[in-house]
DNA sequence: CACAGGATATACT
DNA sequence: GTATATCCTGTGA
């Protein structure tokens, strides 16, 4: 497998999603196969991009190819992947992995040991492999980043976000067909 | 199934 | 300043 470059988000999120779906992420040597991806662009009520700056959200305004890591709810971490296309913000969510790499260390940071939800949700994900506010604005070609491009070109299957009340209508959650380790069926949005 | 937990942002007074 | 909403999850009913 490659090694993806930062230069491979230099484009728009909606296209490097669907080439993103089946690639393998870890930090520090923990992760696994990116099995649910949902996009935010600028132009979109429900990106955090949506209003402009902020001290929070700073990181969507950077380069592309670098982590947007935010506090969700007060007590979770998400980690985004900051994509560019002409004039916008966007970053792609990561919602779910399919646990491959240091399986040991998830189990022992999340306290729990079922395989399906070790990293099924964002939050998960980011308690998983230790993601934390200190990762955010990082290159994701760089260490504690490693990127893998995918072998094969996956079955992917759209459906509307979660957790959001603005722009419910697009499908923007990119899952990977049948996958079982998503953070909800595939069905229902 | 309902809801607490609690950072960050926005919309009000 | 207060109030409300949010890219969520574990716990207890």
């Amino acid at each position: 497998m490659a090694q993806l470059r930062r230069d491979f988000f230099a484009a728009g999120a909606h296209r490097i999603a669907e080439e993103l779906i089946g690639a393998t992420l870890l930090v520090d040597g923990v992760g696994g196969v990116l099995v649910e991806l949902e996009i935010y662009d600028q132009n979109d009520p429900a990106s955090h991009s949506y209003r402009g700056p902020t001290a929070r959200n700073a990181s969507m305004f950077g380069p592309p190819g670098h982590a947007y890591v935010y506090r969700s709810y007060g007590i979770h971490w998400c980690l985004n992947f900051v994509c560019a296309e002409p004039g916008e913000a966007s970053a792609i969510l990561v919602r779910a992995l399919e646990p491959t790499h240091g399986v040991g260390q998830m189990v022992e940071r999340r306290g729990r040991d079922n395989p399906l939800e070790l990293c099924a949700g964002p939050g998960r994900v980011c308690q998983a492999l230790a993601v934390t506010g200190r990762l955010d604005g990082l290159p994701l070609d760089r260490p504690p980043f490693e990127l893998l491009a995918r072998d094969s070109e996956p079955e992917i299957s759209r459906s509307p976000r979660i957790g959001i009340t603005r722009a419910q209508e697009r499908p923007w959650r990119l899952c990977l067909a049948g996958s079982p380790y998503l953070s909800r069926g595939p069905r229902r949005g």
